[in-house]
DNA sequence: CTGACTGCAAATAGTTTGCATGACG
DNA sequence: CGTCATGCAAACTATTTGCAGTCAG
């Protein structure tokens, strides 16, 4: 299920926003990947189309559009600086190194039932979910223990 | 499981790391709460007991404790700061209100199996994960749907 | 037309770094 | 005693805000 650039324009007009040329930018710099994106990384897309556009705008879209679900912040490890990922899209997961920073994307989760269960043991609605594994890559565990984690 | 004190001491004295009375604040600091904690918050707790130590040190000793593999880094939704947890007590999850924060912890998540395929495919050593589920409380639903989230 | 949107520049906030002093082991 | 740790101040980076001009509706 993707949402359709009109759609979504659609969605913006109900909601009382206007569409500018800007926003219709960045609507397809984030429509047009899959990637996770930080806003500079927007930007900097956005910006080979139309230079002109600040970096500003790119916040308060990704705000407008996060309030209207259409995209949601996601963190992954390391610099902990808000990404962005296209929510609609099928979600997929992270499996990421905390020494090298290889991540590892991985798609199926399992987790209709336990969301099932929140959602009837709390009353949430529950919109979608984050799920990161945080370990230390083959590569990284060949080199060397650094990390002291078991109980041992 | 919960590390004593004197086991996280003698861990970093292994890894050659030196014990100062400002690492035995913070390291108390966290033991001492299951919540998250920002450093900032690290830091004003520290300083009830300690007033001199700078915040630089909460940094610095909390990068130490996360290569250790003591802490790891959390992630709330909302304002994007680095949040840390204590992870060798019983992890636990998050299911957030996008819209006003409310966070209710949940404990139990069942990703034994989906861990442990993940290890086998990928040869990660699997240290942790770290899930949080987004949607909105039942006290946000009921006053408005400020979302459109879904596909109608 | 009018209010919402934009870009600029300045202001914040969080985090990192350089350096001289001090303390653990 | 040597080395690592600390605290201060400055540097950086990411994000937010104020404002005047511009544009969608």
């Amino acid at each position: 299920m993707k949402y359709s650039e009109k759609k979504i324009e659609t969605l913006l007009r109900q909601h009382g926003f206007k569409i500018t040329p800007q926003r219709r930018t960045i609507l397809r710099a984030i429509t047009l990947t899959q990637e996770h994106l930080t806003p500079a990384a927007i930007h900097e897309r956005v910006c080979r189309v139309h230079p002109s556009i600040g970096l500003v705008t790119i916040y308060r879209t990704l705000e407008m559009l996060t309030k209207l679900g259409l995209i949601c912040e996601i963190h992954t490890g390391g610099n902990c600086r808000s990404y962005l990922i296209r929510r609609p899209l099928e979600h997929h997961h992270h499996l990421i190194c905390a020494n090298c920073g290889t991540v590892i994307d991985f798609t199926d989760c399992d987790l209709g039932g336990l969301e099932q269960r929140l959602t009837e043991e709390t009353g949430f609605k529950i919109n979608g979910h984050l799920l990161e594994f945080l370990g230390q890559c083959e590569h990284c565990l060949k080199r060397k223990a650094t990390s002291i984690d078991e109980n041992t």
